[in-house]
DNA sequence: GTCCAGGGCCGTT
DNA sequence: AACGGCCATGGA
């Protein structure tokens, strides 16, 4: 038997339960002129290969300083920003990459994330993805998760898994991106895409670190019937 | 001490 | 196009 995407999500779910990535609607309280999108924005940056454990510590340190906002963002001097987001890693190249995307969003949609996130998704895409430091999965998370869009998150423990299960699929980057949107989008209604997208991903990420690791612990793994453990 | 996280850029083949 | 080195902190 095949494994399906759909079916994945279904087994991931009743294995491990929803993990309740920013669910936007809980966040939505608008603080000191803060949006909840920004600070997804901010978190999809900072979390680049970097565990979600430093990510808060960093995120908090904005918090403090009233720094979840685009032109506080945009104004700071990039030492200052370094030193807040120090505890997240690599924090001279994302102190740039923060303050260069929110310099674009200032400049462009004078901060209105409204308008920014209104246009069509492939637009927008495109867009993140020509900003220094957005590469496709900080893109489509910040599309995902902040925008609301019905996008899937591909990241490594996706690709991993791909690569063990085997899907049909070339493990690039878009190739995995269409193979699980084309079933999924097939086997949820429309208006289900963003939630299955938003939690399949965050279970996938829970599947890579439980089981699915560079070495792999197979024990208890809930997709081992379908998995030929490859690499 | 070693490994590795919810990647992406840049230089080299 | 594909690959390797690099970026950095903190928890296991």
């Amino acid at each position: 038997m095949k494994l399906k995407p759909s079916t994945l999500y279904k087994t991931l779910l009743n294995k491990f339960g929803p993990q309740k990535w920013w669910p936007v609607d809980e966040v939505y309280h608008k603080k000191n002129n803060s949006d909840p999108r920004f600070e997804i924005i901010i978190g999809a940056v900072l979390t680049q290969n970097t565990a979600w454990s430093n990510v808060e510590k960093a995120v908090n340190n904005l918090k403090k300083r009233d720094m979840i906002n685009i032109d506080r963002i945009s104004n700071q001097k990039l030492d200052n920003i370094k030193e807040l987001i120090k505890p997240s890693g690599f924090f001279n190249q994302k102190a740039v990459r923060l303050q260069t995307l929110s310099i674009f969003l200032r400049d462009r949609y004078k901060g209105d994330l409204d308008v920014f996130f209104s246009r069509e998704t492939d637009v927008i895409r495109k867009e993140l993805l020509s900003l220094k430091g957005i590469g496709p999965e900080t893109a489509d998370s910040i599309l995902l998760y902040a925008g609301g869009k019905p996008v899937f998150v591909v990241d490594a423990y996706t690709r991993r898994i791909c690569q063990r299960i085997p899907f049909e699929t070339d493990i690039s980057y878009e190739g995995i991106q269409r193979f699980f949107q084309n079933e999924l989008s097939e086997s949820f209604s429309k208006r289900d895409l963003n939630k299955v997208y938003n939690e399949l991903h965050a279970l996938i990420v829970v599947l890579g670190k439980n089981h699915c690791k560079k070495k792999p612990v197979c024990s208890g793994c809930p997709i081992e019937e379908f998995c030929e453990k490859l690499v």
